[in-house]
DNA sequence: TAGATTGTTAATCGATTAACAATC
DNA sequence: TAGATTGTTAATCGATTAACAATC
């Protein structure tokens, strides 16, 4: 598909390593907690600080998309921060469907940090009649039978699992069937999907995993 | 400090690239799954495949330790599985705490994730009055001033922080003076720990940020 | 002007991959 | 033996970093 003379809009030398693009919402992070904090401009030296990235690095992934800084000075806060938005498409709001309604549906509609990054919630479903009809913050639980319209209607390109585990595929077959392009699976069963859907499983405990290999090294360090 | 020639351990020659620690994971929850389907050999083709890794780098990463498999033939999964999880420390199980009750809490401990990969939760604190005494899973919530004392007592060296995003960094600063070593931080608040600590952000949405750069990509190319 | 920090080039580094002899 | 697949080397590739001229 690379060699594919249709992707006109993808010359291979402007291609972005996928190295940056994943470093860019970190910088974002650390520019939003600045503006909070008051401050107006910031060397690629203290970001890098800020970011655990090295400052030549911060400034060699930004020449990718043009140059933003002033020598002599630095980046200003809120122009970096509305480039990377506009790079990212986090410039405006990016509605998702949640599905699922009981403790782990609720918590993730309940999570700061959806909305702080331009995320919102616009519907939550469950196919048990109990929980259909009640309320989570302001949102009613909807009946899972009506997801498929409701996502093609409003053109919602995202889509959160937060059933049980047993469920997990049969809800992400109704999101793709229904056109979501995203997918972000909170539960722990694995889900196939489609070369064109793009799938996050949220598995923190892959990560947890990995570090007992250097727990169990620095401790064995300590006997020494 | 590498250079510190008390870091008997840790021979330049032995050092293990990051990455490939990074992927050891992935390895094990495949032959899990393969396991569980009845399989008894696979080959490095097969893994690359279920892991979207390279045949020869997994083939490399494993001489990383030893010589695993037999040529001609492939990887016996259950020696494979046995000594990827010794390498990872993950042949044994972990007890973690996990500070709050909320439905975040109540979800983390239902996650299938943590027991099938060799952690168990040990014990659930919260301050709340209301929720200390209750009953989750086969758990009773204790009261969060227990948590040190208990801590120490059992050696545990994993906390789950699972609370309100105000209280994080209050509930981190309790763990870590109770010897705790790697933090899970399932709050979308900023948590700081000092160097010996392993700090793990649960931010999905994080990723969920970067696939919007390839989200608005494709689309335009999907309108040309 | 002097000091600071960017944008950018060139050097380094390490990870990934292809290839193949060894061997089951 | 013939076929398959490992373990391992050597080549490739790309990302990271150091360095510095440009310039605020």
């Amino acid at each position: 598909m690379t060699g594919d003379g249709l992707t006109v809009s993808t010359p291979e030398k402007d291609r972005i390593p996928e190295g940056v693009i994943e470093r860019l919402p970190s910088y974002l992070s650390v520019l939003i907690q600045l503006r909070q904090d008051g401050c107006y401009t910031v060397s690629s030296a203290r970001l890098g600080e800020l970011t655990d990235v090295n400052p030549a690095q911060i400034r060699r992934d930004l020449t990718h998309f043009g140059s933003f800084g002033k020598r002599g000075v630095g980046y200003e806060i809120v122009i970096l921060l509305d480039k990377i938005q506009r790079i990212l498409g986090s410039d405006h709001t990016h509605r998702l469907v949640l599905i699922g309604a009981g403790n782990l549906g609720s918590a993730v509609a309940a999570y700061n940090g959806l909305r702080a990054r331009g995320f919102v919630v616009s519907a939550i479903y469950d196919k048990d009649p109990a929980k259909i009809g009640s309320r989570i913050g302001d949102l009613v639980v909807q009946d899972v039978a009506h997801l498929p319209r409701q996502v093609a209607d409003q053109d919602i390109r995202i889509g959160v699992i937060a059933v049980p585990p047993e469920a997990a595929q049969q809800v992400a077959d109704v999101l793709i069937s229904s056109g979501i392009r995203v997918i972000l699976n909170y539960t722990s069963s694995m889900v196939r999907v489609p070369e064109h859907v793009t799938l996050h499983n949220t598995d923190p405990v892959r990560e947890l995993l990995h570090t007992l290999y250097y727990l169990s090294r620095t401790e064995s360090v300590a006997r020494v």
